[in-house]
DNA sequence: AATAAGCGATACCAAAAGGTATCGTATTTA
DNA sequence: TAAATACGATACCTTTTGGTATCGCTTATT
C-alpha cells in the first residue's frame, strides 16, 4: 500500500475532479448527488470517482444500494509531502537570486 | 497573469515533469543536460520544458546558442496554495471520524 | 568560410484520457 | 410482487498526450 504519488498527481490534473474534491469537503455525497452539480453523465462522474478513489483522495463506503463518496487526506499529504522536496528552494531561492545578480556582469570565467 | 492552475497541476502531473523539476532543483540546466538524464529525445524532453514553463514552474533563459532551464516557484505556489483550501479538512478529519463512529450503528435519519 | 553544436518547429504515430450510450444487477418502495 | 432507484460495467468514439523523426535556423568553433 506505498502511496503512489502518480496516482495522487494524477488525479489532482483535471479539473472537474478537483471540483469535485472541493464538493466533498463540504459534505459527503452520493455519485448522484456528485452528478446533479456537474453537466455530464453519471458514468463521467463515475470515472471521475475511480480514479479519484485509486489516488488515495476518497473514499467509498456503500450503504445500502448506495454508494457515499467522501474526501480522503491521504492523497493530498502523498502530494504536498511531494512539493516539500522544494522547500529548500523555496528557502534558497533570494540567495540565488542576488547570486544570479551578483554574477550578472562577469560571465563564469573557465566557460569563456 | 493570473496563475493558472490548470496548467500547473497538468505540469506535475507527469513522472518525466516531476523529476525534470527535481533536477533543476539542484542546479540550472540546459535542454541538453537534461535530456541526458533521460532515456529519451531531445524533442521529447523540450516538450515537457514547455508544458513546465507554461505551468509557471520553470523559467528560460537565452545565452548565446544555449537555453538554460531553471526551476521557478510560482507555479509550486499556486498548487499549494490550492491544496491550503482543505487545510480545514484537514483538521476536522478527526472530528468526522469520530461523528461517523458514532452515528455508525444509527443511520442518520435526515442529510444533517 | 566551412563545419559543428544547440536548439525550434513541424509532421506524424500509438496510446491514454474524457466523454456518451446502453445494458445488467442489486436494493428500495409502492 | 412489480416497478423505480442507484449504481457497475462495458463498448465505443473523439481528443489529448507522450513520443519519434526530420528539417532548418542561429551561434560557436576551427
Amino acid at each position: 500500500m506505498t502511496p503512489d504519488t502518480q496516482d495522487s498527481f494524477k488525479a489532482l490534473a483535471d479539473p472537474t475532479r478537483r471540483q469535485i474534491l472541493m464538493q466533498l469537503s463540504q459534505q459527503e455525497m452520493t455519485i448522484a448527488e456528485i452528478t446533479d452539480q456537474f453537466d455530464m453523465t453519471r458514468a463521467a462522474i463515475k470515472k471521475h470517482l475511480t480514479i479519484l478513489e485509486k489516488g488515495n483522495l476518497i473514499s467509498v463506503k456503500t450503504k445500502g444500494r448506495e454508494r457515499i463518496n467522501s474526501l480522503e487526506t491521504d492523497g493530498l499529504k502523498t502530494v504536498t509531502d511531494w512539493l516539500t522536496y522544494f522547500d529548500h528552494f523555496w528557502d534558497n531561492k533570494l540567495n540565488r537570486l542576488q547570486t544570479t545578480i551578483a554574477n550578472n556582469n562577469t560571465d563564469h570565467p573557465d566557460s569563456d
